[in-house]
DNA sequence: TATGAATGAGTGTTCATTCAT
DNA sequence: TATGAATGAACACTCATTCAT
């Protein structure tokens, strides 16, 4: 997980003001960085954003939109890769905490952090938290999972892994999350699959 | 769940502030409104809001803690007055719906948003995640939850509890939390307790 | 001829600022005008700007279009007060001088100057060139003046009258033009007027 | 009446860029416009003005500087090969119109724009209000002329030419201005002439 | 000669805050 | 207590100009 658009026009000093606009929106929010902070963080003249970014907007926004696009369809193909609902689930879950720890400032800025500024924009077509419904409604479909509207399931399960991440973020998880993903999965499998009651 | 500061002075203009600035902070984030903005809302001149606020970083401050404080507390309460686990755990859902629906602009500005702006003051210590935590520990220590980093089960709890709450923010679910409640409980205890294996 | 806006809201900083305004507009034109040299001349922090006018823009063409309005109406008047053709033309010919000795700022702003960048609002409907080509029509109805187009005449009328203005600004010309009216009003005439063929 | 300096060097891109400069000055002012525009009209890179100007400033006053004298000269050329005044009056309004249709863009910078951006060289010397002044000059001192300040005479005459062109240039008028040539100079030499008394 | 990315001083504008009324 | 005009530092953005290629 690495920023792509940077790589188009890796001769300009553009990779170097996206992952500097990248680390101060993640930590200050988009109205909350200033374009001299920035230029600044980039070593670069403030009006060079502009040859590269119609406004401050449009960078933060380019910045969201493109990578989580590209997330959320990579993720969804290695999901659907597995035959299983199980195993789908706990691929879910390990490449969640593997993008994560692979670039926690990407990461942070497009799936943990709530950017009320980009509301103005659609937000949610591209989640992650859609491969989540579509995995639980396959899997009810299936057989392999309980009965229950997909949406309040999906939540339950997307929230559990956002939220581990987030506490990770602020600091009170020392360790590598990957080294959690198949305990947290087994708890979501439990918490998801369909119960087959056991004969007496 | 109410306003608690506004019911202070009922007679002066600043309730009416509070719900407006509240409003816009929830739909704008902080660095994203304006004085002007939240004097407009509350039909007050600009000059007035510094009569009740020294900045408006105290504003949101004020609104931000004493609610989140209550609010915490009074869950907290709740939960504890259970005396079984799943009692808790089953309250802890409740309480938290029947919070976002009885005032959903207050509940999402102190649980579902994050203020990076606020991130100069410290805002983990009375979050309801610190409940969850203990309701984890403790519930561990009598056997009735199974083994696991508290923070690890924790989170996954909280987080799919806040997950519901930010879909039904986005306007995907139509029906009242309140619903889903004991739907949700159920689910996340399958997650969390202790399975009792069945058979000799 | 004086700012009237202005007048409007006096014990405020707006009659500073429009006569600021005014004669930096005049002198430097709009785009060569910045938004600290007006507040500078009129001894005003910047933002006091932005509480009377929306933009520069703006402040620009509220100063042009009220005023331009208002002297155009008076002309009018005045002008056709006059009973006789050769009157109106002596009468506007006086009236413009006066004009531009009582306040020479606002008549070059208003008459003198073309400003490029007032023209993506229309100018023309308002202009005291369009008093002009009234009195030739009616002159020439009433066989006073002569055949010709109106546009045409009524430009070679008006035309003659700003040139002498735009010598005086230059500062070729050291007498009140006032003194002048009558010797233009008469050359004027003799170039408008019916020539009655004198009898053998 | 072409662009001259353009025709020095015929195989660069000079004449392009001079010709997009005109066309954007003429419509926007010189302040008006960006050297980033002129570059996208003339289908050049921004650098590439530097190679021929100095700076923006220096372009706009080539362009006009140049012109202006190129134009004043032929002017008075073809002006006093007239033997009389009144043929010299012709000429002069004949000349003016023919120049305005032969380069409407080229005139109307050189002539009808207030440039007060140019202020800072003088600007008055090559200025064909010079020649009217000659002209009536000269008519006083043969008798042809009637008496008065000249350059107030002079005014009346250059004021009304210009002001026909200045309504063309608005598009008021239709027809190509030399079709008013000669109507316009009859008038002019009305204003002008010297009135010899007609009888005893 | 021509390019266009980079520069940074300067522009118009915003906005939290102050203060006379 | 309440007002809203005034402030001025800070902001997003522009643009004439430079320079490596």
């Amino acid at each position: 997980m690495n920023l792509i658009i940077a790589k188009e026009k890796e001769n300009t000093k553009l990779p170097i003001v996206m992952r500097a606009a990248l680390r101060l929106f993640m930590k200050k929010g988009i109205d909350g960085t200033t374009i001299k902070e920035i230029a600044r963080e980039a070593n670069v003249a403030e009006g060079t954003l502009y040859r590269h970014f119609k406004s401050k907007d449009d960078l933060a926004w380019h910045l969201f939109r493109a990578h989580l696009q590209q997330f959320t369809q990579e993720l969804e193909s290695k999901v659907f890769a597995e035959p299983t609902t199980e195993g789908r689930v706990r691929r879910f879950v390990e490449a969640s905490f593997a993008a994560y720890e692979s670039d926690p400032e990407l990461y942070t800025y497009l799936i943990l952090r709530e950017h009320s500024e980009l509301d103005k924009y659609a937000r949610e077509d591209t989640h992650p938290g859609h491969i989540v419904t579509r995995i639980i409604a396959e899997g009810q479909k299936s057989g392999e999972i309980k009965a229950g509207d997909p949406l309040i399931l999906g939540s339950l399960f997307v929230g559990g892994v956002i939220r581990v991440a987030v506490v990770k973020m602020y600091g009170s998880i020392r360790e590598d999350l990957t080294k959690y993903a198949g305990y947290v999965a087994d708890s979501i499998w439990e918490m998801l699959k369909f119960e087959r009651t056991t004969n007496p």
